[in-house]
DNA sequence: TGTTAGCACTCTCATCTATCGAGTGCTAAC
DNA sequence: GTTAGCACTCGATAGATGAGAGTGCTAACA
């Protein structure tokens, strides 16, 4: 690949993503500066699709990007730009949005991401029992039934009621939560689901009745709030990729069906740290073919605690959203920095996750 | 109007709920048993027409319900019918979910009335702050912060982060939960935000700074779980009314951009219990022209809780929508009072609500 | 007076055709 | 290696046409 199919791919990428029409060998000879004429970019324009980098939806239409394209567009194109440069403007509104929850602050977070894309975004929440219990209460209702309670270090609360053979009292309740708590602070929901309970259990056999409801509420998936959030879904029925129903539909649907995209979200992605794209059927959902996902990790001072990004058709700006997403899970990453307030201490990840350098060498397909 | 005016007007309506096209007088003379010739149809159409029960996509085409023709097919046509026959299905699977909590009972309503309709569900709960506080606690959690859990009475949380000046023991905050907690109990949170919290403030000056967030806590408007409840939007997509985008956009924007549709199922509609169907621009939502919506009161045994029902096109199968939202609504309300166990006593609200009979002296706008 | 048959008329929709234009690939000249 | 020219392809667009469905009206009929 030399210097000139380099900027003729870019000139073609940049006109598609701007028109979404197909561009031909005219439009790039005029529009961008090369010195060369239409003919010649022909020429370059069927190497570039001889080597896998564009497409032509029919014989004598115009060219465009395939995903390997785009891929090559992205890893190349935007290293050396200034990633924090424009849209400062979600990112102040995130650092501006007072939340003392990460569930709020990350919904808004997502909100704005959406409003300034005019795409779909999405966010995972930890919440998958990563947080550690800070309080556990059995509040009494009515007659035989309580509420356990379990209070993460998130700040956020599962609940679910039960229902005692008999009515215990409620000083009872209040010494089966103390003691319940007082043992199990401070461990991370997630193991507690495991063997600490079950020992327990065995301990405090009296307990048990309430022993057993908390596994169960610890089994729920979705005990606690909503673990992916979607916001501006309708977006996508702007874009003029999904003009027809079909096609959208599509994609909603496998969003809504399975929420398998939190799962993906939600893996570690190995050596990938912070900004992460992925250019159609890079996405491991054939209904997302048509379609590029941006995303970033946001951290807390105690770790990463999930991804925010948007999904988009496949033809967008790269360079703006990603700017964009990197901003606002930076500015997520830091709000949660500071809400801890000064006393932390230590580095911590008020910085934004770094790039990586090595997005390049994933696999292709 | 006619008893032969009454059934052709009913065959057009169902014909055009079958096939989604606009249905001549030879199809109707043919199909229905009217013993009359395609002519006399004809005259009986423009008649109807004349009185606003139809109307004419276009010059030579068949003719098309309006608002008030569905209104007077709903309002007569299924008087008699015995509501809960069919879809025993669904009704049968909600009574078989066994959820102990309002919200997921609720949740899972809906999805089963949007699996069975194909249309979209929506649902509000409770949680305008109707719910009576069983409990409230102030849980450490690192350095100078504390979480304020309220319980409601419903089984739900809600949750908000302080962060005190000091830094309290948690024995402090265990006293502070305790003693606003006995205060309060038994208060229906919507009071709460009123007068009765400022006067505590004024008894209790050292707790203040917790007041003060519970106060703002209540104030949230979504503090809670998500108040309305929307489920299978993009079974929408589905419908041919919906077949381009722009339209079904209009809809689902709308129903993201305001949760109008919320504050408007959440009005204790005057004088009309139970099941309760609006057509069209009876939507006071401009965007919902095209649409009509079916909802039901469900109730616990303290009085009604909510709404449930479906948002479809105006050219729904009433008589079948109009049974299962019953249906379902009447197995949440029997669940709801199930839930509370046998000891509740009084007659309660087992039993469906009631299907007004005074639904058809509603004006016609 | 209500009902029916017949008929001319209207309007939409699908199909077909011709045309236009953008864009390509190839060849030959520079 | 680059460029100009040219024939060719193919999709999109615009009319033209015909079929079909449905109506409204009129006149005949019971």
């Amino acid at each position: 690949m030399d210097l000139r199919k380099w900027r003729v791919l870019r000139a073609i990428v940049d006109d598609y993503i701007q028109t979404a029409e197909p561009v031909g060998s005219r439009t790039v000879a005029r529009k961008y500066g090369l010195e060369v004429s239409a003919a010649t970019i022909r020429n370059e324009m069927a190497d570039l699709e001889d080597m896998g980098y564009l497409e032509q939806p029919h014989t004598s239409a115009g060219r465009v990007p395939s995903d390997k394209g785009y891929r090559f567009y992205v890893d190349t194109l935007l290293c050396g730009t200034e990633p924090m440069a424009a849209d400062a403007e979600a990112v102040r509104q995130v650092l501006a949005f007072k939340a003392a929850r990460l569930d709020q602050l990350v919904r808004q977070a997502a909100h704005l991401l959406s409003e300034a894309t005019d795409f779909l975004a999405v966010a995972t929440q930890p919440g998958g029992g990563g947080e550690r219990l800070a309080g556990l209460q059995v509040v009494p209702l009515h007659g035989s039934e309580a509420v356990v309670v379990l209070v993460g270090d998130d700040g956020r609360a599962r609940t679910k009621v039960i229902r005692f053979a008999h009515s215990p009292s409620a000083r009872d309740l209040e010494q089966i939560g103390r003691a319940l708590s007082e043992r199990l602070r401070g461990q991370p929901l997630r193991a507690l689901a495991g063997g600490r309970l079950g020992a327990l259990a065995a301990e405090l056999g009296q307990f048990r009745e309430v022993i057993d409801r908390v596994k169960e509420l610890l089994a729920e998936p979705d005990a606690g709030p909503e673990r992916v959030v979607v916001d501006g879904a309708t977006n996508l029925l702007k874009q003029p990729e999904f003009r027809e129903v079909a096609s959208a539909q599509r994609v909603l649907q496998a969003l809504e069906r399975d929420r398998l995209l939190g799962e993906m979200l939600g893996l570690p992605l190995p050596r990938l740290n912070g900004l992460e794209v992925a250019i159609g059927r890079e996405i491991p959902l054939e209904e997302m073919a048509d379609c590029s996902l941006v995303t970033a990790v946001y951290a807390a001072p105690g770790g990463v605690m999930g991804r925010i990004g948007v999904l988009g058709p496949r033809r967008m700006d790269y360079t703006r959203v990603m700017r964009l997403v990197e901003g606002v899970a930076g500015a997520v990453t830091k709000a949660l920095g500071e809400d801890t307030g000064p006393e932390r201490g230590g580095p911590g990840l008020d910085a934004p996750p770094k790039r990586s350098a090595d997005r390049r060498d994933r696999g292709e397909r």
